[in-house]
DNA sequence: TTGCATATACGAATTCCATCGTAGATATTT
DNA sequence: AAATATCTACGATGGAATTCGTATATGCAA
């Protein structure tokens, strides 16, 4: 079993951006969101250092000016929220989520090729 | 624009029972989600009551008993939830958010043909 | 070397959510 | 009618998440 990860809202904010640039600093991480809304650096600081306290993500202290990088991966966390709303709002039900999904956002040619192509190899698989 | 819905977690647990239930008590409520874990009766009676105040839900107070009923839909709900995760953790890709799900839950061959028959009419729509 | 910018650390205030206890009103039972 | 059960209202508490201020250390520029 992987260790419990539960990210609150602003943990999954940093994620994204540590997950869009890799190893990065406080500084990176609270310009990224700045153009978003406005919140203190401190504030980010502060965060950044509870998720490594959790161990969400790891620190370089060799310089003055840390370095982090998410060790929660992105797929992990898209386990968990999925996981999270199809029991919540989708009675369980992951073709409801599935359908819902597309219906709503646009979705190129594309993907929905894409998405076929992943259906036909499913099928084969479950025979 | 649609008023803001966000639903909470104990709210969303609520909501679903509602859902299911259509017209119901806070007792009704309290006895379904009893079922799951404990929690006190006045905690769902003060959570529905607030919802009420957010206008997430519509009361009758008629009678003694008072009779709630969901405004917000488990439509919107999924919307919401959806939109978030995709978002937060899918880059804004609905179609990797699709394969994810398809892959991390067993879905039957039922389910697979129905997706496949909203891809096919989902292909003739777009030209 | 003095001053300014920028870093970390960390305590404190604030806000939000969930939980519960209790008071008071209204039914229901005996 | 008195006792009992059940309801709503609502304040209080506790805890988690978030935000921020300030102290202190470090690097850099004049």
């Amino acid at each position: 079993m992987t260790t419990e990860i539960k990210a609150t809202e602003s943990e999954l904010e940093i994620l994204q951006v540590m997950w869009k640039m890799g190893q990065c600093t406080v500084r990176d991480v609270h310009e990224e969101l700045a153009k978003g809304k406005d919140a203190g650096y401190t504030t980010t600081l502060k965060l950044m250092q509870i998720m490594n306290d959790k161990g969400m993500v790891e620190r370089d202290t060799t310089a003055k000016t840390h370095l982090y990088k998410a060790l929660v991966t992105r797929e992990q966390a898209q386990k968990t929220a999925l996981d999270k709303i199809i029991s919540t709002v989708f009675k369980g039900s992951a073709s409801e989520l599935v359908i819902q999904a597309l219906g709503q956002h646009k979705t190129s040619k594309e993907e929905i090729d894409a998405i076929k192509k992943y259906l036909e190899q499913f099928d084969q698989a479950t025979k």
